[in-house]
DNA sequence: GTGCCTGCAAACAATTTGCAGGGGG
DNA sequence: CCCCCTGCAAATTGTTTGCAGGCAC
């Protein structure tokens, strides 16, 4: 793990913290002046697909969370800021709509990852459509 | 309604069917050879704000479904294909996370919608950050 | 005419990639 | 010595925008 990773690293493990990779580009730049964007892009992926931290697809790119526990998030349909939201809370979502957390819920949108009939039938290895770290619900109920 | 608008939403209109921007426009293309990508982006924008549609963000661009009603997708990690899951599953997600649709799943992550406490406190009226059709995940218990 | 709409092309933004070098196991 | 990693810059991709018209009311 060279400086760069741990420091990219360090700067995702504020709790709360949800930064798109240019906002995580100037942070650590202001620690490491010749670090460049391509490096941050590549060290993102690499931390995300060895699922050390999450990603969070949506509208405008991707954004960040260096915590990589089990978890959902909020995102504020007026200044479009992201929270955390907990797992436990899924499986109740629609009945405690109100009480997920202190944001007002006014709908939200579910990502299942899985296998497809035709890819299970063909025994095919998944081949990294989809990184480790983007199964952001944990796997509660593996048979 | 224009005859492009027209025409693009009924591309959608097959169901199961999510194809990228892109997809929209080479089929829409076939029967109106002068059509433009612009043009393409802009109804489909304007199909999304309009909540007639639903737009799926996510890695390598976003998605589209002519479907507008209430629902949720599941997208295969090996393939990355894109299928429906009925918005009641949500309910018990966690209980009947092997039996929500044919897919084998493997996790899921979800995307709440809402007003964060400092917006909800400045009153501010929801600014279009997030377009109505965004609310993939219907109301259930407004209050 | 006014306003929404188009095609086209250029601009923009997010992300990826090719390359030449460097440092640690 | 090899491999993984870097900085840099250019390339790609996905999406938006400015502009000059065009069609409908």
């Amino acid at each position: 793990m060279s400086a760069q990773r741990r420091l990219i690293r360090e700067t995702l493990s504020r709790p709360g913290f949800h930064p798109t990779a240019c906002e995580v580009y100037e942070l650590v730049r202001s620690r490491m002046p010749r670090i460049s964007l391509g490096t941050v892009y590549r060290n993102l992926d690499h931390l995300f697909a060895a699922g050390l931290i999450h990603k969070i697809s949506g509208p405008g790119g991707a954004r960040f969370d260096g915590n990589a526990t089990p978890h959902h998030h909020v995102r504020c349909v007026s200044c479009g800021r992201i929270a955390d939201v907990s797992a436990d809370a899924v499986e109740v979502v629609d009945k405690t709509l109100g009480s997920v957390c202190e944001y007002r819920i006014m709908g939200y949108g579910i990502e299942f990852l899985g296998l497809c009939p035709r890819c299970r039938r063909l025994k095919k290895r998944p081949r990294g459509v989809v990184a480790a770290g983007a199964l952001r619900g944990g796997i509660k109920h593996e048979r």
